[in-house]
DNA sequence: GCAAGGTC
């Protein structure tokens, strides 16, 4: 008989937990134990209708279009578990828990006590988990409880020193406040049935029209996206603004819509007229500011999915490969939310980051900051930060077989990482305004040194930082006329979907991330996904017109959900609150689902129709004799960049030329290319053709 | 056929 049986949440934590304690077996200050673990939730709500005692109550809560059962008596619910069937994307197989709860109950006979342990998320799933576990295999005996900031030894060690009594499981706010969470979503689900109920009453022949508090939010801010891009109208402004003879531009800061409404005008004539009371000017005030700037956040795996869906990766696969470099030990645990490291995570990696860098083509020699900054440090994070693991590849070839992302995976992870053990960035900032119209004024960045910009570039924009830019402002400014633009509606991305919920706190690492996965894939699939863009699939544009105004699709009643939990984890509060809130969203939701159904003709309709009727706009076109052979037309502009007439002259010689060309991402780059006759869907075309090497 | 939360 041992004192304690350990159960961990999955393999790696366990594993982490025998090399912390000296073994899967043995003695912790002064107790005997043995380590177990689970897989996440071993357990999980049976089905609706298996949930309820009568006859007539089964058949209720079996039917998917009886509106009239619906908002569910959660007083019929039992709320009894079964074992999770859990469907395995990467292997396809389903597989039931209950193997697993019995290997668990099979050790515990042989122990005194259950301890859970876990890492201290707030949320309490972990005291959920466990629970799940302990009443699953009937356990009587005491039940014992540590959370620890990291897996790191010291943190596990510190963790056991702290241990707590738990027994009474309906005294404890972590799990009263996780268990109402999952019912609140359980409940959930019946908007899933109103919705598809709907979409068929009104005449679309739908597979299923999934909602919940992440699918809802997610498709409906899409639509609304989509909708504000369908309907933006280009107005043109024309701004009187100064230009030096080395091109710093000079204009107005205007901050309000006045000042903008009285700078800029409509039309060209007054814009003109404008310009034309401006004469050159001599420019002053110049200021030199020597500047630095620290490397940025770490990663999650959210912002790397979006880094790689830029190289063409798509987030599927980059979940999968990551999964199976994370089971190898190369690269840290994958569904973390942590942005930041522990300073034990952070020792934990030093004496490994040189070969890294070396690995990677990073050169060791820019690792020269060893401090840990405190913009980086967490007290407390489970996993820390997407980063490289302890173990290190022998070279960057040897990754290939994890998959096609691997290798890309890796150089971001480990560029990201490295990053912060280089110094700061140094630049020069530059300011200046105009003499005789102080109002006007220029302001832009010179680079000093890279430093850890060097080992990985996170600037995102080229906003006022010029690559080589003239350090040499003035000596006058001479009025010319800008043409601008409104801006046009940003793009619906996996990046943007991704800051959206985490400034709104709706989901988490993990399910933030599978969410959206879910959402793109299958043949009822409600996102098309194209390098990180995200537009919406028939099925997902009647998802999204269903919720319109409804709770389910607004990012506030996750804020309301979780402002309940708090107020259950503090014991402040009856969990069955928390549960009538949901009854109440469905209430107010249903009838508005059924009143939205009647849009759906003239959202769906019209957008299909917009799609097939869109006019097809022809880009500018160059033309001549191409090498004294065949003439030739083709387009004068690629990726941002005219061609100028000289060279259109070379390109019809057959000259490699390069210029300065902008990707669709604002990432400014040179290429180098040629004119090639080309095949795309078997057409023949002449085009300039980049050459990006292999 | 349903949620979101874990996991692989």
């Amino acid at each position: 008989m041992i004192d304690m049986l350990i159960l961990a949440e999955k393999a790696s934590a366990a594993k982490h937990m025998a090399k912390a304690f000296g073994g899967t077996t043995g003695n912790v200050g002064g107790k005997t134990y043995k380590i177990v673990h689970a897989h996440g939730h071993l357990m999980e709500f049976k089905e609706p209708e298996k949930m309820v005692a009568t006859e007539a109550d089964k058949q209720r809560y079996s039917s998917w279009t009886d509106m009239q059962t619906m908002p569910w008596n959660q007083a019929d619910f039992s709320w009894a578990k079964t074992y999770t069937k859990a469907y395995n994307a990467y292997t396809k197989k389903s597989k039931s828990t209950r193997a697993d709860v019995a290997a668990i109950k099979a050790e515990a006979a042989n122990a005194q006590a259950i301890l859970i342990a876990t890492d201290n998320d707030p949320s309490g799933e972990g005291d959920l988990l466990g629970w799940e576990i302990v009443n699953a295999i009937k356990w009587q005996k005491p039940v014992y409880r540590i959370r620890f900031a990291d897996e790191t030894p010291k943190s596990l060690n510190k963790a056991m020193q702290q241990m707590v009594e738990i027994t009474d499981q309906f005294k404890q706010g972590e799990y009263l406040k996780s268990d109402a969470r999952s019912k609140w979503d359980f409940l959930s689900m019946q908007l899933t049935r109103i919705s598809t109920y709907a979409a068929r009453q009104a005449g679309y022949r739908v597979k299923v029209i999934n909602q919940g508090r992440l699918k809802s939010v997610i498709v409906l801010k899409i639509w609304q996206q989509q909708q504000l891009i369908d309907n933006y109208v280009k107005t043109p402004y024309f701004e009187a603004k100064f230009k030096d003879p080395a091109g710093h531009i000079f204009a107005r800061k205007l901050k309000d819509d006045a000042r903008k409404q009285a700078a800029r005008f409509a039309d060209e004539t007054s814009g003109q007229a404008d310009v034309a009371q401006y004469t050159k000017s001599p420019v002053t005030n110049i200021k030199r500011e020597h500047k630095t700037q620290a490397p940025g956040a770490l990663l999650d795996l959210a912002k790397l999915g979006s880094l790689l869906a830029q190289q063409g990766f798509n987030s599927k696969e980059v979940l999968a490969t990551y999964q199976k470099m994370y089971e190898a030990e190369i690269v840290s645990y994958p569904r973390t939310e942590d942005r930041k490291i522990t300073q034990e995570q952070y020792n934990e990696l030093l004496p490994v980051v040189d070969t890294i860098a070396t690995v990677v083509g990073v050169d060791p020699q820019l690792l020269t900051h060893r401090v840990l900054r405190s913009k980086h440090r967490a007290s407390s994070a489970a996993h820390g930060a997407n980063r490289p693991g302890i173990k290190v590849p022998k070279s960057m070839a040897e990754l290939a077989k994890y998959g096609p992302s691997a290798q890309a995976i890796y150089k971001t992870l480990a560029a990201n990482y490295l990053a912060i053990l280089g110094e700061d960035y140094e630049f020069d900032r530059i300011t200046a305004e105009l003499q005789l119209y102080p109002d006007f004024k220029t302001g832009f960045n010179v680079p000093v040194k890279l430093n850890y910009r060097a080992i990985f570039d996170d600037t995102e924009q080229v906003a006022t930082e010029v690559k080589s830019p003239s350090a040499v402002v003035g000596p006058d400014a001479a009025p010319f006329m800008y043409q601008g633009a409104n801006p046009k509606p940003t793009r619906p991305s996996a990046d943007w979907i991704g800051k959206f919920l985490e400034k709104h706190n709706i989901g988490t690492g993990a399910t933030r991330l599978s969410v959206q996965a879910q959402l793109i894939s299958g043949k009822n699939a409600f996102i098309n996904e194209k390098r990180g863009f995200y537009t919406l699939t028939q099925p997902g544009t009647i998802a999204a017109v269903l919720v319109r105004n409804t709770w389910i699709g607004s990012p506030s009643i996750t804020k309301q959900l979780f402002d309940h939990m708090d107020a259950v984890g503090k014991l402040n509060e009856a969990p069955a609150v928390v549960i009538d809130s949901a009854t109440k969203v469905i209430a107010h939701d249903l009838p508005l689902i059924l009143n939205n159904s009647q849009e759906l003709a003239q959202f769906v309709g019209k957008q299909s129709a917009a799609r097939t009727t869109k006019k097809y706009r022809p880009k500018p076109k160059a033309q001549g004799q191409y090498q004294d052979g065949p003439t030739v037309e083709f387009n004068s502009t690629w990726s941002g960049h005219k061609f100028s007439a000289e060279e259109i002259r070379s390109l019809l010689q057959g000259d490699v030329i390069s210029f300065n060309a902008t990707s669709k991402y604002g990432k400014t780059y040179t290429a180098t290319g040629s004119l090639k006759q080309q095949t795309f869907k078997g057409k023949k075309f002449w085009g300039f053709k980049a050459d990006f090497g292999k």
